[in-house]
DNA sequence: TATATTTATACAAAAAATTGAATATTCAAA
DNA sequence: TTTGAATATTCAATTTTTTGTATAAATATA
């Protein structure tokens, strides 16, 4: 048996590699590795993974997108963070080693209208908020994301 | 209701916060959070966040065991990289963005003797071999990261 | 060592995640 | 538009994960 890590993992490297235009060509792709699944499972592991369609000249293909990895990521963050914690003017999120960076992207990419901007160290991100009224709902912000389940 | 991961996050933040001495005395501090479990529960959960006892003067308590915060992480990088690709000089390997940092902390964390270094930008790490005769094992080893699976 | 306390685990129940078949929906080409 | 191909989704079955109870094993204490 093969786990849907390892499915995934295949996916990842064989769309890196290979232009694949359907779905119903990976399947086939998949097969010859020895995994044997069908497409609907496929449309909900380009979802999960992020998976887009680039147009290229000879057709739409599928890649692996930068931006967005699907919810993957919201899984990583909240392993990373360790804590939220705030003062009368400031946020502080503590994350494991080496992973503020990461965090910090995250936090900047919701584009939240209540956070000035994000500083971050090696395991430590100061967030700044617009304004320090917003203080509570920012830590609240993060502590969601910490705790949401995947939609 | 809450989550494992929810739960999790809290055991660590407490453990963080204060001397736990036993499982029991844990389990009553997370009902006070609000988050109803058994010992049984939380015996399993120190194995998978590593929690370890720290003999003080007071008696052994339970802390964060940092080696083993190391091993969570190096599931979260085969998600994170997205490809490893090299010339005759350097390899390259591209990563969700934002997650660059993350994953050249990690690889320098391997110590090996075959990396001279890293430089990481927002989705791209360089990484600069010792010797370029290294550069197809380099490339072997990242690749096994990657497709590592889930213990 | 004997006893009490604490922790780990076997087992079963419950909950959650995964998947395929069938089908609805979307998209592209004519 | 209309038609055919491709993709997403509903539903149900299956598998995996999570958890508590009961208890065994380990550890600490007297």
């Amino acid at each position: 048996m093969y786990s849907k890590t390892h499915r995934q993992n295949k996916i990842k490297e064989i769309l890196r590699d290979h232009a694949i235009y359907n779905q119903e060509e990976l399947v086939k792709f998949l097969s010859e590795e020895g995994i044997e699944v069908t497409q609907a499972t496929l449309s909900r592991d380009f979802q999960e993974l992020g998976v887009v369609r680039t147009s290229a000249a000879e057709g739409s293909r599928y890649t692996l997108n930068v931006e967005e990895a699907g919810n993957q990521i919201r899984k990583l963050i909240s392993f990373e963070i360790l804590s939220v914690e705030s003062n009368e003017m400031l946020i502080i999120v503590r994350t494991l080693a080496g992973r503020a960076q990461g965090v910090a992207h995250y936090i900047d990419k919701l584009n939240s209208k209540l956070i000035l901007g994000t500083i971050a160290g090696d395991d430590t991100i100061l967030v700044v908020p617009a304004n320090v009224k917003n203080i509570a709902d920012i830590v609240q912000l993060i502590n969601k994301i910490m705790n949401e389940e995947k939609t």
